[in-house]
DNA sequence: TCGCCCAAGATTGCATACAATTTATAAGGT
DNA sequence: ACCTTATAAATTGTATGCAATCTTGGGCGA
């Protein structure tokens, strides 16, 4: 029972931030199930704080996507349908090869080059997935880190937060688990391509290797085994 | 003074959406200007309803992008840039095809009809902005629901919404205004093109005509004047 | 005269009580 | 047995009071 820490640092944090925190994590390790209602009073007893701020989160919860208000009967976490992964597919595949297009005429050269440590940092760890059993998580933590430094550089705030709100809903689901050494790969050239494609001053070519990594990492979710030679 | 109606309509509303509507009228029509503060209890006293429904509304209003939060200040009316002119368009023009070419695969045949329907009044409405001085407001309403019928049928709920949002707070700068009859015909046949590219099918095809559709209005907000024979 | 500090005012943040609405339940009639 | 209706329980919606925090203005000292 986690309960909310009063003062977990220096930094002074309201109820309702807390309360949103809290509540994003729950569903993220399951504490909270799909299409579980999340009612004020009991949200409000567990965390020991009154219904005000547990409303003011659910409704910003809501407005993010992770619960559906239902008219006096609660919020309910939302269930995440093959509609929803097909939805948020489309949105990401023309939203993140677009921030890759922005930021490749802006980035600034200290956001390029931490781009780079991100990615060799990430290379190294592919070579060690097999005796380190760690590292395929410290990859998706990295990745996540790239792709987010990636489309700060587009110097579109809308987009960044579109971009936020939509794929983080989705991160549930991905990590690099069923990833073979083989995908892995491809993904970090992909990584390395892109930066290569920006330094070149092709926005093109940077969008094109964004939407061929999308798409690589579409197909291992959906495989659809179709070798022309069978 | 435009007070809530108690009961606008036989649809009973919570206050917090009255007073959400309210404020974003407001915005719209001037009456709160860029930069302006929007206290709780202000609001609450000039429309009669206590701080709660006020504080929910305007934390709504910040996440759809018409306020901002300044801590301890208050809600502030976003001032509109031309950065955030900038921000929406590059949205707009990948969100707005992608929708189209999505719609042009899945479209129905009543939906469709209707924008053909669409398409046909807006048609008849433009040869009439010479003499009738209403044309220009009801094409862009028109419009308006021409846009909005498309996306919907693009069957991808999460684009609606963020278009919704996006291209709403926008709405306020465009309309067709500063449309002379040439540009005026020119947009009705982009918006007959799309159609005949639907019925063709062909995305491909509907989606470049959105984004041509798209950047010749953004020509006209951004002159550019450069003649080729100069 | 400039900078710092303290206090008062203003504003949001939170808690609690109450009202309104809806849903669930059970009883009664057909 | 089933549908209707009334009643009660549960839940959200709203109002209000108080606490916490920040901003602002003035006074004091260097």
């Amino acid at each position: 029972m986690d309960a909310i820490p009063a003062n977990s640092s220096s930094v002074v944090q309201t109820a309702t931030a807390r309360v949103h925190e809290v509540i994003k994590k729950r569903i993220l390790n399951g504490h909270y199930q799909a299409n579980e209602y999340l009612r004020e009073t009991s949200v409000a007893s567990e965390l020991n704080v009154s219904r005000t701020p547990v409303r003011e989160a659910l409704r910003e919860l809501v407005s993010e996507g992770w619960l559906e208000a239902i008219p006096h009967r609660g919020a309910r976490v939302v269930a995440w349908t093959a509609k929803d992964a097909r939805e948020v597919f489309e949105l990401r595949l023309v939203l993140e090869p677009l921030a890759v297009r922005l930021a490749s005429t802006q980035i600034s050269k200290s956001c390029f080059k931490s781009l780079e440590i991100l990615a060799t940092q990430m290379e190294s760890l592919t070579e060690q997935v097999d005796t380190n059993t760690e590292s395929r998580s410290d990859i998706a933590s990295l990745n996540h880190e790239f792709h987010r430094t990636l489309i700060l550089a587009s110097n579109n705030q809308r987009l960044a937060n579109l971009l936020e709100n939509v794929v983080r809903t989705s991160v549930i689901h991905r990590n690099f688990g069923n990833y073979d050494l083989a995908n892995l790969r491809r993904s970090m050239r992909h990584h390395r391509e892109i930066l290569e494609a920006i330094a070149a001053g092709s926005p093109e070519w940077a969008e094109n290797v964004m939407r061929a990594h999308l798409l690589a990492a579409q197909a291992l979710h959906v495989p659809h085994t179709n070798t022309p030679s069978g």
